[in-house]
RNA sequence: GCCUUUGUAGCUCAGUGGUAGAGCACUUCAUUGGUAAUGAAGAGGUCACGGGUUCAAUCCCCGUCAAAGGCUCCA
């Protein structure tokens, strides 16, 4: 399925060459919009209508909410519009002209976008219509409202030149939301209405499959249909249970990460998930995200916190004793649990929760092997995410912002230090101006799933802050103190969010060496059901993860469900399995592969766990 | 937190101002089976929760809670 969308979507010639044709499809169509919901509501104010990366929306001020009936309504006012395939005349405006024609409209929005055009910008408008179809009266005043063939809008453009050059089959109205105005929840909360928009037909048809494909891979729902975890409403939203299965996928990522860590240099901690309050205080978070934290607990007259984050702790194991340079780089890793308060409304599946496993690292290290440290989190993070079936990355590097603390000298050092390893892992990157930390240059990378979308989990930042509030030190050659730079990294992001990602990239198929049951045994008849048990027990014994089907249903029905359950392999076991001591192999990927024995099985299985495929 | 929508059996969903329905799952019985659904019977619901209107509310109204989509936020 989805490598048929990918081949839809990048079909030569799908696409016009022209890079600006959807963007002026999509900017069109939220004119259209804009125009048809006057025509139908003269009452609303019109705010902001821009395209996005799959259509448009437009963002209107009106007392009574837009209903699911008024979209279907709308659109086909849209439709009209395009039909009368009306002119999109574009204008060159003085200021005052165009501010008197607002304030005589009424639109408070237009004119505050008015106010903040630059004053040496040249102001342009865009109608739809025939201006000279106007009969007389309205000539000499146009208000949009009292004629519904003629509509305008400020906007810098570009457009179509016709509204009937939007294919009437290859947009649609897609939902309803509340929206601040400019995106500030302090400003009036606005009616969305989202659309998508498209060359052709063909192409929103494909936009429209991979929407059905994505929700067809929702983790929320996979992960109730395989009982993977939940979230449940009496113990509070955003906090999730991993069930036997998920719980089962859980231990076998985390084994594989302390692998990976201990097999690169890395020494793992545990630590507390609660701590007094000061050291929040020390490290600067109580300041900054006071809001996102929950609130203290008050233990025999002292303020405990409990954690949002790893890094303190981190921090105070290493400065527990003093440091030699030679010891360093020194590389604590944790998987550690936080919790940070998010607003209900923010909260969604596995993506975005209260309670989370970070998979974290602070390495401390000296000026010249941050380059050299950065390259070897590259690695591994390239070498863990492969593992898991990422192997396409956008790489980003944020560098310093406004507000920041350190000077520039350590700056550049790390920004270097950033780029060396980028350029030496001969990685393309984006860069990010101003968008670094405020106490240091990281490096995000996002991933690209099954179905071509992007999710950002490992971040490496270097961090001049915490040293500096916790007065980290180690001893340098000369015996001075020196201060050592310290480097935060993830992997994975969150346990949780990237255990969401992988069922969405897999569609709950996991390949063998995750899958929590690799084998379901089938006895076609009660007769072999000791059997299949003693079989199942010898398996187990050699690591496999087995279960034996104890429904006691027909063949048919027992593959069935263990197809539905989305297991790699089923291996039935009847009369003639026993006397030939084989098992008969169906994979969930290739089907039927005929009679095996175990030791056969055990190979192939082997093969797939050790290249971590599907079977 | 805000806006819109939704909330009926474990799951997916019908439905009505007059005592509640289907399919799947579950239990029991029969069936001893060969690569995606054997048959029959049964059990299962304070129609999210709390108020109000009404002779009567699962249905209409108000509030609360939760979920979905979006906005905001995300060290």
């Amino acid at each position: 399925m989805s490598s048929e969308i990918k081949q839809l979507l990048m079909k030569p010639g799908l696409f016009s060459s022209d890079p600006q044709s959807l963007l002026r499809i999509r900017h069109t169509c939220a004119h259209v919009l804009g125009m048809a919901v006057q025509a139908i509501f003269p009452e609303t104010k019109v705010a902001i209508g821009p395209w996005t990366d799959t259509g448009f929306y437009y963002d209107f001020d009106r007392a009574e909410p837009f209903t699911p009936h008024d979209l279907t309504k709308i659109e086909k006012r849209m439709r009209r519009i395009i039909k009368a395939n009306l002119p999109v005349v574009r204008e060159v405006i003085d200021r005052q002209q165009v501010r008197k024609e607002i304030e005589r409209e009424n639109e408070p929005y237009k004119l505050e976008i008015l106010d903040g055009i630059a004053v040496d910008e040249t102001i342009t408008r865009y109608f739809i219509g025939h201006t000279n179809d106007l009969d007389t009266d309205t000539a000499l005043d146009p208000v949009k409202s009292k004629n519904p063939n003629y509509w305008w809008d400020l906007c810098a453009g570009p457009h179509l030149s016709h509204t009937g050059e939007i294919v009437a089959d290859a947009f649609a109205l897609e939902s309803l939301a509340g929206a601040y105005w400019r995106g500030d929840e302090t400003k009036p909360q606005l009616q969305r209405i989202y659309g998508t928009a498209w060359e052709t037909a063909e192409q929103l048809q494909a936009y429209l499959t991979q929407k059905e494909e994505a929700k067809r891979r929702d983790h929320r729902k996979i992960g109730k249909d395989l009982d993977l975890f939940s979230i449940q409403y009496d113990a509070g939203g955003g906090l999730v249970f991993w069930h036997p299965k998920g719980a089962r996928i859980r231990l076998l990522i985390e084994d594989y990460w302390r692998q990976a860590h201990l097999d690169s240099g890395y020494e793992l901690l545990y630590t507390p998930h609660i701590a007094n309050l000061d050291l929040w205080k020390t490290s600067g978070h109580f300041d900054f995200y006071r809001e996102s934290m929950f609130d203290q607990m008050e233990i025999e007259s002292q303020h405990y916190q409990i954690k949002p984050m790893n890094c303190p702790f981190h921090v105070l194991a290493y400065k527990n004793q003093l440091h030699s340079y030679r010891e360093l780089p020194i590389r604590l890793a944790e998987l550690g649990t936080v919790y940070r308060y998010e607003r209900s409304g923010a909260l969604h599946g596995l993506m975005r929760v209260r309670g989370f496993t970070q998979d974290d690292a602070h390495i401390f290290c000296l000026p010249d092997q941050v380059t050299s440290e950065i390259l070897g989190v590259l690695n591994l993070t390239e070498q863990v995410l492969s593992d898991f079936g990422f192997t396409q990355y956008e790489v980003y590097l944020s560098t310093r912002p406004d507000k920041s603390v350190g000077d520039n000298e350590i700056w550049d050092l790390a920004t270097n230090a950033l780029i060396g390893a980028l350029d030496a892992k001969e990685w393309k990157y984006t860069v990010d101006e101003g968008g670094g930390a405020f106490y240091g240059p990281k490096i995000d990378i996002k991933i690209r799933d099954a179905i071509d979308r992007q999710w950002q989990c490992s971040t490496i930042q270097v961090d001049f802050n915490l040293p500096e509030r916790f007065d980290l030190k180690y001893a340098a050659a000369d015996d001075t103190r020196q201060r050592p730079i310290m480097i935060h990294r993830a992997i994975f992001g969150s346990l949780e969010r990237f255990f969401g990602i992988l069922i969405e990239n897999y569609a709950g198929d996991f390949p063998l060496w995750l899958a929590p049951v690799q084998v379901r045994l089938l006895p076609v008849a009660d007769d072999f059901y000791d059997y299949a048990v003693s079989v199942a027990t010898q398996l187990k014994q050699l690591g496999y993860r087995v279960e034996v089907d104890k429904s006691k249903e027909r063949l048919g029905r027992q593959i069935r469900n263990a197809e539905l359950a989305k297991i790699p392999i089923v291996a039935v076991i009847g009369e003639r399995e026993m006397a030939s001591n084989t098992l008969s192999i169906r994979t969930r990927k290739s089907g039927d592969h005929g009679s095996l024995t175990t030791a056969a099985l055990q190979e192939r299985m082997q093969q797939a766990i050790i290249s971590k495929q599907q079977i």
